[in-house]
DNA sequence: CTATTAAGCGTAAAAAATACGCTTAATTTA
DNA sequence: TAAATTAAGCGTATTTTTTACGCTTAATAG
C-alpha cells in the first residue's frame, strides 16, 4: 500500500513501539483455563507471559491479534475481544512499548491441548495462574471481569464450547466464569426461556448414565431475539 | 528519567504514532452534550474533531488524556475512562496513526460553557452530533454505548452533575444518557433505595414553585454496598 | 383565595428470581 | 433379575423486584 508523505502535523510526534497481547481462555467442560507462554528469548526468558509481539507498521492492531493466536496456536477465526490499552510509560522496563490486550475465548479438544508440548505454552486452571511478566497478571484479572461481565449480556459462553452441547455442560462453563455455583433447575428454565437454544435428538453420555439432550445455539433466533429488544442475561 | 538501552528484542519492532482522543461529555440540567472542536490546523482545517493529540515518549497514555483535556478545555482532575484503542492501519489517510480514546464526563456550568470561544470549541447537543474527520463519529458512538452500560452498573452519573443535586436533575440525567424517559416515582424510589444518597436540609427552587430537596452522593455508603455485594442497577 | 405545577409518597398488580421436592432414564451392583 | 444409584429433567410455591399509576403536598402566580 501507497501512503502519501506524512503532513507536517505528523512530524513532530514520536512514534512508540505498540504491541498486542492475547489472554486467551479455554473450557474443556471442568473448569475454565488460561493458556500461558513460557518465553524462549530475552528478556524475561523462561518466565511465564501472556502471548504477544509487536504490531507490523502496516497491519491492522485487530488482525494483529489474529496474527498472533495463530501463529502461537495454530488456530483462525477465533473470537477475540479488544481489553483495553496498557499504557503505563514505565511498565516496561526495556523500552517504551504500550500494549493492546485482547481475549480470546476458544474450546478445548485434544487439538487444542496439543498446543502445550508445540510452543512452550501450558494451560492452567483460571484458579492458578502463576506470576507473570510485566502487568499480564493485571491483564488477566481485568480479561477475568470483562468475561463475567459479557457473559452475562452477551452468548459469548458459547464460543467456549462445541457446536453441539448439553445443558448440564453449559451450566458447568458459566460457573467456572462466574466462580460460583447455580441451582442446576433454575438454570435450565431460565436458558430455555430465552429461546435461542435448539434441541437436538442426541444425547450425551459421557458424564451420566441417563445421558443429557445435546443442544445448538441458534444465532438465527438469538438475532430475533436481540431486534425484539429482549435483554439477554445469565 | 533514564532508561537502560533497548533490548535486541526490541530493534526488530517498528514504532507507530500514538494519539489519544477524547470524548468529551457534559450535563446541563437540560440535555447530554457533546463538546468538539473545529480544526485550527491542517490536515482536516476547519472541520469538527474530538480533541486528541499524540502521546509524548515517556508520558502514561493515562496522563496524555488528562493532558489533552486539560489543554484542550482548562479543566483538572476530571473523571475519565478509557473505551478503547482504534488501530485499523488506513483509519488516518495522513499516516500511520493508531488511537486510544477516552470518554470524559464533566458538569457543564458558565464557566465550562465559556471553552467554546476560548478554545475554537462548541458543545453539541448529543442527538445533534455533526460529521466529524476520521473515525471519530465511531468512537462518539462507542462512548455512548459505554456510558450508557457503565451508567447501568457503575455511579458514573453522578460525575455529570454538580455536588448537590436534585432527584428531578439526577432522572433526567439518566433520561438523557438512555434516551428514554422514566416514571418520576419508581425513579426515585429506586435510587433512594440504593441508599447512596444523603438528603440535606437545602431546596433548589430553579425549576419549580415547590422546590426539590439537593441530595448529595455519598461515596463511603457506595464502598460499604459494593462490599456487601450489592448489585448497583439504575 | 383559588388554580397550577412539579415534588414527593404510597399501594396494587405483574413479572422475575429463588428455593426446593419429585420423577425419569439409564447404569451399576447385589 | 431386582434394587440401588445418579445425574437429568420437570414442576410448583415463595420471595423479591419491577412496573403502573393514584393521591397529597408545598409553594407560587393570578
Amino acid at each position: 500500500m501507497e501512503r502519501p508523505a506524512p503532513h507536517d502535523f505528523y512530524r513532530h510526534a514520536s512514534p512508540i513501539l505498540v504491541a498486542v497481547d492475547c489472554i486467551i481462555f479455554g473450557f474443556d467442560n471442568q473448569s475454565l483455563k488460561l493458556l500461558l507462554f513460557k518465553r524462549k528469548v530475552a528478556p524475561f526468558e523462561n518466565e511465564w507471559s501472556l502471548v504477544g509481539a509487536f504490531v507490523r507498521p502496516e497491519e491492522d492492531v485487530d488482525y494483529a491479534a489474529q496474527r498472533i493466536l495463530c501463529e502461537s496456536t495454530g488456530l483462525n477465526g477465533v473470537y477475540m475481544e479488544e481489553l483495553g490499552c496498557y499504557g503505563q510509560a514505565d511498565r516496561d522496563p526495556g523500552g517504551r512499548v504500550i500494549s493492546v490486550a485482547y481475549a480470546a475465548l476458544i474450546q478445548l479438544h485434544e487439538h487444542e491441548k496439543q498446543v502445550v508440548e508445540d510452543y512452550h505454552a501450558k494451560w492452567f486452571d483460571i484458579s492458578e495462574v502463576p506470576s507473570l511478566i510485566l502487568d499480564h497478571n493485571q491483564m488477566v484479572k481485568e480479561a477475568l471481569d470483562q468475561l463475567k461481565n459479557r457473559a452475562r449480556h452477551q452468548p459469548i459462553g458459547f464460543e467456549l464450547l462445541p457446536e453441539k452441547f448439553t445443558i448440564p455442560q453449559l451450566q458447568t462453563l458459566y460457573e467456572g466464569i462466574y466462580q460460583q455455583e447455580l441451582d442446576r433447575r433454575n438454570f435450565r428454565k431460565k436458558i430455555l426461556s430465552l429461546n435461542v437454544l435448539e434441541k437436538l435428538d442426541e444425547k450425551d453420555k459421557s458424564s451420566s448414565k441417563k445421558g443429557a439432550f445435546l443442544y445448538r445455539f441458534n444465532q438465527d433466533r438469538y438475532q430475533e431475539m436481540l431486534e425484539k429488544g429482549v435483554d439477554f442475561v445469565i
